[in-house]
DNA sequence: GCGGAATCACCCAATTTGCGTGATTCCGCA
DNA sequence: TGCGGAATCACGCAAATTGGGTGATTCCGC
């Protein structure tokens, strides 16, 4: 980008109130410039070609199709484009499917207007703005379940597991013998009483959230 | 917490200039109090209980006990404390093994001294306070390859099977015969140039990064 | 109407998995 | 000093899963 360049901004949101008034505050920033202002994803994408946005605020609950698909088809079509997320919902569902269908932030509405600017800058400079509560959603993702059941060895051989290994190759792996990993694993399906590979990965996944 | 509370904050870091500007820094700020400022991780966890902290701010790279083994001991001892790493490497492998040994937040030590502040209130309230580059990192993970040679059921069947489920499972909850399962799993392989299902998964992970 | 995508079919051999029922060693804690 | 948990290894057995091959059909978009 060079420096005296726009930064060019489509705003998706159905509440009038709310898109004129994000387009208000950035137009009257400079550096900024809303190309592009919609109240439903069918037009954004229409009109997206010629808007050329280089970053859009995408609201998430629209009638007609749903924010997470329109997302999808905006990178789909425009790689490059950087969508900012801006929601009254911060249901971790959510959240984790925008950030999944390539949104690169997420803000919760009730942010300062201020944030927004800032948001916008962060994202062109290839961070990720994201309120600091979904932020938490998004980190908490990451940590195993602290208080498992499980001893450490054996959330090490369900670790291999999720990972799709066989009892041979996690044998191998581990330095032991495939008969000690089946007994891990026994003893795993007992703590979390489950009978089968694919219980114990959803259980473990989802103790964590 | 009482709202006339200190927020009670430990500092492990072995550069002593940085250890000392941040204690100076929070102390002479109203509501946070330094209990315990420390070179090593050995010495913060010996202090550990008496020190008491609500927060403890961790370098990672440390003499001795690294500090994701250190973040680890602190979470098993104290659950409830929150870990916000301060670092100089932004670097994708250390983010995430802080993240799940149980960080709560992580800063590059570039940022703002006020930022410092701010990141103790935010997670103290429940937040995830990141920098904008680390965020991104923790985002980009969760981006599917957007350029998968795989189609769209393709992937739909290999998410299924890197949660641990059977071809006949699949196949039941996608409607579809399990041979259809077989025959998506074939092209899978092929296109992946793969021959396993834990190489299928691998390889599916490993691209998103 | 060609090709890609998605669907289904059958054969085969090797491997994997889940379960039962054991045993041994080591280590920490009471 | 002994108990229990953790980690290690062993054997048998039946059912299910997996990977590979070689087909076919339908549907849709270009």
């Amino acid at each position: 980008m060079s420096i005296n360049s726009l930064i060019r901004i489509v705003i998706v949101e159905d509440d009038k109130l709310i898109r004129e008034g994000f387009s208000l505050l950035i137009s009257s920033t400079y550096g900024y410039r809303v190309v592009g202002s919609y109240a439903s994803c069918e037009e954004a994408l229409r009109q997206l070609e010629e808007d050329q946005p280089e970053v859009v605020l995408m609201d998430i609950e629209l009638p007609g199709m749903g924010g997470i698909a329109c997302i999808e088809k905006i990178k789909k079509a425009r790689p490059g484009t950087n969508v900012i997320v801006v929601s009254v919902y911060d249901q971790p569902g959510l959240v984790f499917e925008a950030l999944c269908a390539g949104a690169g932030g997420y803000l919760t509405k009730n942010m300062q207007p201020a944030r927004l600017l800032e948001a916008i800058r962060d994202i062109q400079e290839g961070g990720a703005p994201m309120s600091t509560s979904i932020a938490r959603m998004v980190v908490q993702s990451f940590q195993k379940n602290r208080n498992s059941p499980l001893t450490a060895r054996e959330t090490e051989v369900l670790e291999h597991l999720a990972r799709g290994k066989s009892y041979s190759s996690i044998a191998s792996e581990l330095f032991i013998d495939k008969e000690t990993v089946r007994t891990h694993i026994k003893n795993i399906y007992f703590k979390l009483e489950v009978h089968s590979k694919a219980e114990a990965i959803e259980k473990a996944l989802r103790v964590t959230s």
